[in-house]
DNA sequence: TTCATTCTAGAACAATCGATACAGAATCGA
DNA sequence: TCGATTCTGTATCGATTGTTCTAGAATGAA
């Protein structure tokens, strides 16, 4: 029943979330999502709705292979600390000297105008908020922590120094004292009380 | 010579500011800048040339006005950690609920994309480290730093903290998690060795 | 009062925006 | 082989974009 598809879904979306990380969703026009993706506007409009229907499938598509792939690789459950400090410096290591801004950041800013906060961009922080946690729960100095209320605390705060580094990488930010900081970051939480 | 201006441009830029801040580069019209203004396009481009001279004239007027200001009333020179402190606590107190973001944050991300480092974007970033460098080192903490290399690298741990705190707020994160967060900071950089 | 100059307002510009309509190609069950 | 259905590509839509043009209003110097 009916004709069937002829591009792999998955290069489409990837092509889309490269495009939208590196101009936004403003920015990037559905002639840019054409090129990017491959598909003629009457396909994107046929398979996703609207531009926003494909942006949501982009970014579901960044979740789901940038982002918990990266916790995966560098924090997977059991990395403790040393993992956290791995997924930070990791984002040193972007290609195209950070050009392909972060989504989460990048949306947080761009949708932060409007009403309410961001679904989606609010599930991605949870789940970076909820592997802070989790490692961080792992880790010798927050053994007496036994309800978690530090964890917590270290994690919300690891989360604006995370989201602070993509910022100043997208800024063009020297990337050697970034990583200084990092490692300042996490020795100090190593060596803490 | 000539007809005399009408228009209040302090006035002017801080209503272009206000919907910069709001919308982005990208999301703020004309039409909009015109409302936002009180001008009419023609005497827009008579008076700055285009809409990227008219948004580098708001974004002079945010360094001069808000960051400056911002900087004077909480951190001035002397105020040390404590300074800080109430700087990084003041932004929570934003109105709007961070529907206003920072333009330095919010350019760092929109133009972040480009080629080079936007030089506006640059030189506030830099404004912002060269007041943490200066506030830090009075304080006793940072005594036996001389050549201020403890300052410098704390400093931009600092500048991402602060960075990363605008893209929460703007994401609607819960503004009492956020100000324990600096507490905490704030408290163990106070008694750091 | 001229006159050159500067500012304002509004209409209009070409280009691009997101989105839609439509025709043909491809598929599978009948 | 039909026919209902789904996908693809092209052409095009009205709306909006940033910008320019132009006519008129206001100014100070001559």
């Amino acid at each position: 029943m009916g004709r069937t598809r002829e591009f792999d879904e998955e290069a489409v979306l990837k092509g889309a979330m490269h495009i939208f990380r590196k101009r936004g969703y403003q920015g990037a026009s559905i002639r840019d999502l054409e090129e990017a993706t491959g598909l003629k506007g009457g396909s994107i409009y046929h398979a996703f709705g609207d531009k926003a229907g494909l942006f949501d499938a982009a970014f579901g598509h960044y979740h789901r292979t940038v982002l918990e792939g990266r916790i995966e690789r560098f924090a997977p459950p059991g990395s403790g600390l040393q993992g956290l400090r791995e997924l930070f410096v990791s984002l040193l290591h972007e290609p195209d000297n950070g050009s392909l801004g972060c989504l989460i950041t990048n949306m947080a800013v761009e949708f932060g105008g409007g009403a309410g906060p961001h679904p989606r961009v609010e599930a991605a922080l949870g789940l970076l908020r909820t592997t802070f946690r989790s490692r961080l729960t792992e880790a010798p100095t927050f053994a007496g922590d036994a309800d978690g209320t530090k964890a917590d605390r270290t994690a919300t705060r690891l989360l604006a120094f995370y989201q602070g580094l993509l910022v100043l990488i997208r800024g063009g930010d020297d990337k050697a004292g970034l990583r200084q900081a990092i490692e300042d970051e996490f020795n100090q939480l190593e060596t803490m009380s």
